[in-house]
RNA sequence: GCCCACAUAGCUCAGAUGGUAGAGCGCAUCCUUGGUAAGGAUGAGGUCACCGGUUCAAAUCCGGUUGUGGGCUCCA
């Protein structure tokens, strides 16, 4: 007999050759019912993995996320059988794992281009083949042979995989005629896939490379039950309603032109005057923590950005003009005015840190497909800084920022993931720079208590970074704040200070950003919110409601008091019924209807209404300001 | 930039197999003066994204351009 620990300590003693499905059974019919996987002394394995000596069991089930894993990724080799079985020889299969919210399969075909029209029928497919009930047989062969077996099935990506992999045995897994190299662990069978569905046709490079072949992705989900595929895509439909690009269209805040050109936001009224909240905002919390204002011009001379090494590492984003025979480029940043700044004095140690504010306005030639909303656009302001101080100050400046942009990220109340990147491959600066960079970056996060991912290698050229990345809607994550280690640019514009010791030094750059680019935050704020922004961002707080014509005089001039006291206020005097222009305010989302009728006429005050369909009892205009005002305050 | 799809009124969308366009909402005018999510009547809106081709005839078929959506690569 051999002896099983389970996760409770408790140990069993089973025959040898005994599966984790055994010890399922043993444990009980629901757990033997739920269970699709198992972790071996630590190790994922099938249900049917045979137990030859002790060892530690525990099971996986439906409900863990390991669990759901097992089952998506069952349903891409499902897919991929489906499949093969349709288009046979022409397509080949290559790599299909599980995903955040389901799974996707990568197929490379020269004759067969995948439509939404093919979903049926491969649907379709899988379902009989799930119907079937087919085993999923686990399989360990050599190297050779499974690289024989692949290139006598014309799979060349898998004799590739295998080739790459190094080992000297490598496992398949075969359901039916269909067999596809795969570490697993598999669901046991076909017939536990119960709902699935595929959702899109993509383009993806073989490996991720834009040198390498274009395959075909098609991506699906898959879950436990019915029920829950459907709550999924109501979900997603709900997700829909939230989409910035929408809501933009419907609050009238921002629109694009087709003959003004991709990815340049055109601000309507409403947009504007929230940007302009946020920028008003972001100015007093920037002076309120030792910054600078500074701008600078939106051209430069391209002299200049060869200085800066753009010209040479970022030209292929850059928007050029040329006038009087004199080359200027269009700023894709706005770190050059700052250094200029900087050299228009000498600087002392004393006068360090230096803190260079701008909202600046860039412009950089994003490639045509990646273009999105307002979260991915070809012009857009930066709540951008430049931090030039002494190495003894990096810690404490590092530090400083991470504490800003956790206090703003709070006002807004939002959920973020941080990021730290090392140095890659290819960089510049000593590894003494590095190591002090990105030592103070870790030693700055810990401080401040984030938990964070470190990504080995995915540092900038020239310094490590923090990454902040917030999520949309539909959970796809965008970068906001980041905090980059420069080393490059005081070393190519000269910048020095004269030290206590009277010599000259360098000092330390930092750049960052805490908002990111006011336009892609905004897309996130929106969407964040639903569009029902908190009081103090609303460009329109509140409406003013006249219940008929008999008030119209005193609700102008409760309109007129209300805006001359700083309330964004409009005034809605239409000729319709009140419960139309409280439909209509509750679809612009206005947080304060002030009805207006006979009875507050009477009594000089107004009936707000908040958009959540709760009033507020009756109060004069100054009570309602000075509401506003302390609810503003406190940025609600 | 690459792959797939899409582009009809301000918005959401109808318009088999080619025969020069329709609804709802919105908008305008009139009636209605109505207390917390839709009062009624009438009316005006479209070079069917743009350019070219096939055809007696193109919103419809084909090609290109621009833009948009979902991805890939890249990135705030």
């Amino acid at each position: 007999m051999i002896q099983v620990q389970l996760p409770d300590g408790s140990i069993k003693p089973f025959p040898p050759g005994s599966t984790p499905r055994d010890v399922a059974a043993a444990l009980g019919a629901g757990l033997a019912r739920q269970a699709v996987a198992a972790r071996i002394d630590g190790q994922l394995a099938d249900l049917s993995t045979p137990l030859d000596r002790d060892c530690r069991v525990e099971l996986i089930t439906l409900d863990s996320p390991q669990g759901l894993e097992v089952y998506r990724h069952t349903a891409a080799h499902l897919m991929a059988h489906a499949v093969k079985d349709l288009y046979g020889d022409e397509v080949q299969v290559t790599i299909g794992p599980a995903i955040e919210n389901g799974f996707y399969y990568d197929f490379y075909s020269e004759r067969h281009t995948f439509s939404p029209e093919d979903f049926e029928r491969i649907e379709a497919r899988m379902t009989e083949l799930a119907a079937a009930d087919l085993p999923v047989v686990r399989e360990e062969v050599s190297r050779e042979q499974a690289i024989a077996l692949f290139r006598s099935m014309g799979e060349t990506y898998k004799v590739q995989l295998i080739e790459d992999l190094g080992e000297p045995r490598v496992s398949l897994y075969r359901q039916g005629d269909f067999v596809d190299l795969c570490r697993g662990p598999h669901l046991p069978s076909t017939g536990r896939l119960r709902a699935f569905k595929l959702t899109s046709v993509a383009g993806a490079y073989w490996r991720g490379d834009e040198k390498n072949a274009m395959l075909q992705r098609i991506y699906a989900t898959a879950f436990p039950d019915k029920k829950e595929l459907k709550a999924y895509l109501a979900r997603l439909e709900e997700a829909r309603k939230r989409d910035h690009r929408r809501l933009g269209r419907e609050l009238d805040l921002f629109s694009f032109n087709e003959e003004a050109g991709a990815g340049l936001v055109i601000w309507h009224p409403k947009g504007a005057l929230l940007r302009t909240i946020l920028e008003d905002f972001e100015r007093r919390e920037h002076l309120k923590r030792g910054y600078d204002l500074v701008m600078g011009p939106q051209i430069l001379r391209t002299e200049l950005w060869k200085t800066s090494g753009h010209f040479d590492n970022y030209r292929e984003n850059m928007y050029f003009t040329e006038v009087d025979g004199q080359s200027y480029g269009i700023k894709p940043m706005n770190c050059l005015s700052h250094m200029l700044i900087y050299k228009s004095h000498m600087r002392s140690y004393r006068d360090l840190p230096l803190r260079y504010f701008e909202l600046g306005t860039v412009h950089r030639h994003e490639k045509s497909g990646v273009l999105h909303g307002l979260l991915r656009v070809r012009g857009f302001t930066q709540d951008d800084a430049h931090i030039l101080c002494t190495p003894e100050q990096l810690d404490g400046e590092i530090k400083g920022v991470l504490e800003f942009v956790r206090d703003v990220m709070g006002i807004f109340g939002f959920e973020y993931e941080v990021e730290i990147s090392t140095r890659p491959a290819k960089s510049i600066g000593s590894d003494l720079d590095w190591e002090r960079a990105t030592k103070a970056l870790l030693q700055a996060l810990d401080d401040v208590g984030l938990c964070y991912e470190i990504n080995e290698g995915d540092g900038a050229f020239y310094g490590p970074k923090i990454d902040i990345k917030l999520k949309d809607a539909l959970d796809r994550r965008w970068q906001c704040a980041t905090i980059q280690c420069d080393f490059t640019l005081p070393e190519r514009f000269d910048l020095t200070y004269v030290g206590k010791d009277g010599e000259r030094h360098r000092p330390v750059m930092l750049h960052r950003v805490v908002l990111g680019a006011i336009e892609r935050f905004i897309g996130v704020l929106i969407e964040h919110y639903a569009g029902n922004f908190p009081l103090w961002l609303a460009p329109v707080q509140a409406v003013v409601v006249n219940v008929t014509d008999n008030q119209a005089a005193y609700a102008e001039a409760v309109h007129r008091q209300l805006r001359a006291a700083g309330v964004r206020v409009k005034l809605d005097l239409r000729n319709e019924k009140l419960g139309f222009k409280i439909r209509e305010a509750q679809f612009e989302k206005i947080p304060y209807m002030l009805v207006i009728g006979d009875k507050e006429m009477a009594d000089g005050t107004v009936s707000p209404r908040y958009r959540s369909g709760q009033n507020l009892s009756p109060m004069t205009p100054d009570a309602f300001v000075q509401f506003v005002l302390d609810e503003c305050k406190q940025y609600r």
